[in-house]
DNA sequence: ACCTGAACACCGTTCAAGT
DNA sequence: ACCTGAACACCGTTCAAGT
C-alpha cells in the first residue's frame, strides 16, 4: 500500500505526540512511515509545507461538527474553546498552529465562519476580521504557554533577587491558576470589547431612525 | 579585549538583524565575535539561554524610560506600544521574545509595572496578572504576524478555490490594513474588557457604602 | 508514480587541551 | 578565566537511479 499525503500527516502528528516539535525530524518520520527521509519530499515540497498540513488538520477539528445555535458571543466562545482543545490534543499543537500562516482550507473556513457570526450580529464587516485575528492571537498565545508548562519554579528562582512584591506574586500566581478558567477570562475581556462596540454601532443606527 | 556576556548578546542581535532567527547559528555568531562556536558556551549554557538574554534585551527597552503620568489605560497602552516597537526594531524580534519564558529581570520588572498600573486603578490583584498575560499574548501574536509579512498573495492563491465570499474578503483585507491602527484597535478591545470589569468592581464597592 | 541510496552542506554541543 | 580544535551525533534537502 502506497503512502498518501494524508498518511504522512497522520504519521507526523503521531510522531509529534511522542517526540514533540523539536523531535519531529524527516528521518524519524520516514522511519515511522517505512520510507527514506527523502521519500517524503515527493508528497510535500518541504518540512514547512508538512507542518502547514498538520496545522490545518489540527485546526480543522474546529469546524468538524456544526456549531449549536445561540447568541453570537456564545458561538464565538465555542469556536475559541474548540481551537484550544484541538491544539491541546497534540503535544506542541499550539506551536505547530502558530508557526504556519493559516491559508490552508480548513483554517480559512473556520475564520470565515467566525467573521459571519460577528457580521450576523450586526458587527461592521471591515472590523470583523480584525477582531477575529486579535482573538486568534490570544487563543494561540495562551495555549502555547499552557503547553510550555513553564516550570512552576521558574518565577521563584529567577535569580536576580528582585523583591518579592505584590505585583510579582500576582504574576507568578498566574501559572498556578486553572488554565481553563484563565483562558475563559481573557476571552471574555475581548468579547466585552466587542459588546461595547456592538452597542455603540446599534445606538448610532437607532439615532438615524 | 575579552568577550563579555553583553557583547555576545549585542553580536547576536546584530546577526539576527542581518540573517534572521533561522540564520542565527552559533558558528556564524562565533565568526562575527572572533571566536570559535564552542567558545560561546563559556558565556551561555546553550543557545536557548542566549536567546533568553536577547529577548530580555529587547523587552528591556520597555522600561528604559519612565512612563509619562496619566490615566491607567493610556499608561498600559503605552507599555504595549513600546513592546511592539521594541520587537519591530529587530528582525524576527517578536519570535525571539515569544520563544522564551520571560523570567529574565527586565521582563519581570515590566510585567510588575503593568500589574501595578492596574491595581493602582482599583483592579483586583488576583486578576491583574491574568489581564497582563492576555495582553502580552495579543501584543506578541500581532507583532509576530506583522513581521512574518505574510505574502499579500497568500490569501488569494490559497488554491482550494473556496468561494470569494464577503467573510473571506474581510479576512484577507486584514493584512492590507495599517498594522499600527489594527494593533491599537485590538488593544482597545482588551482595554474595554478591563474597563467593564473595573466599573463593575467600583459599583460593588459603592454599594457596600 | 513513488521511492531508494547516497551525498551535500550544514547544525548544536562537548571537552580535552592550550594560554 | 577564557578560548581553541576537533570531534560527535545529528539535521533538511536534492537528485540520479531504480521499480
Amino acid at each position: 500500500m502506497q503512502l498518501k499525503r494524508a498518511d504522512v500527516v497522520t504519521g507526523a502528528l503521531a510522531l509529534l505526540d511522542t517526540d514533540g516539535l523539536d523531535g519531529l525530524t524527516m528521518r524519524k518520520l520516514g522511519a515511522r512511515l517505512g520510507v527514506q527521509a527523502g521519500g517524503i519530499y515527493w508528497h510535500f515540497k518541504n518540512k514547512e509545507a508538512l507542518l502547514g498540513a498538520m496545522a490545518d488538520r489540527i485546526a480543522g477539528q474546529v469546524i468538524e461538527t456544526p456549531l449549536a445555535p445561540g447568541p453570537w458571543d456564545a458561538r464565538l466562545a465555542e469556536i475559541a474553546h474548540r481551537l484550544r482543545r484541538a491544539m491541546l490534543a497534540h503535544r506542541d499543537g499550539a506551536r505547530v498552529v502558530a508557526g504556519t500562516y493559516v491559508v490552508e482550507p480548513n483554517t480559512v473556513r473556520g475564520g470565515e465562519q467566525a467573521v459571519r457570526i460577528l457580521t450576523d450580529a450586526g458587527f461592521p464587516l471591515d472590523r470583523a476580521g480584525w477582531v477575529i485575528f486579535a482573538a486568534l492571537y490570544y487563543v494561540v498565545g495562551h495555549t502555547i504557554e499552557e503547553q510550555a508548562q513553564l516550570a512552576a519554579g521558574d518565577w521563584e528562582q529567577r535569580g536576580a533577587g528582585l523583591p518579592d512584591t505584590e505585583p510579582h506574586r500576582a504574576l507568578s500566581g498566574v501559572i498556578e491558576a486553572d488554565p481553563e478558567e484563565r483562558f475563559a477570562y481573557g476571552l471574555e475581556l475581548l468579547l466585552d470589547g466587542v459588546r461595547v462596540r456592538l452597542a455603540a454601532a446599534q445606538a448610532q443606527r437607532t439615532e438615524r431612525t
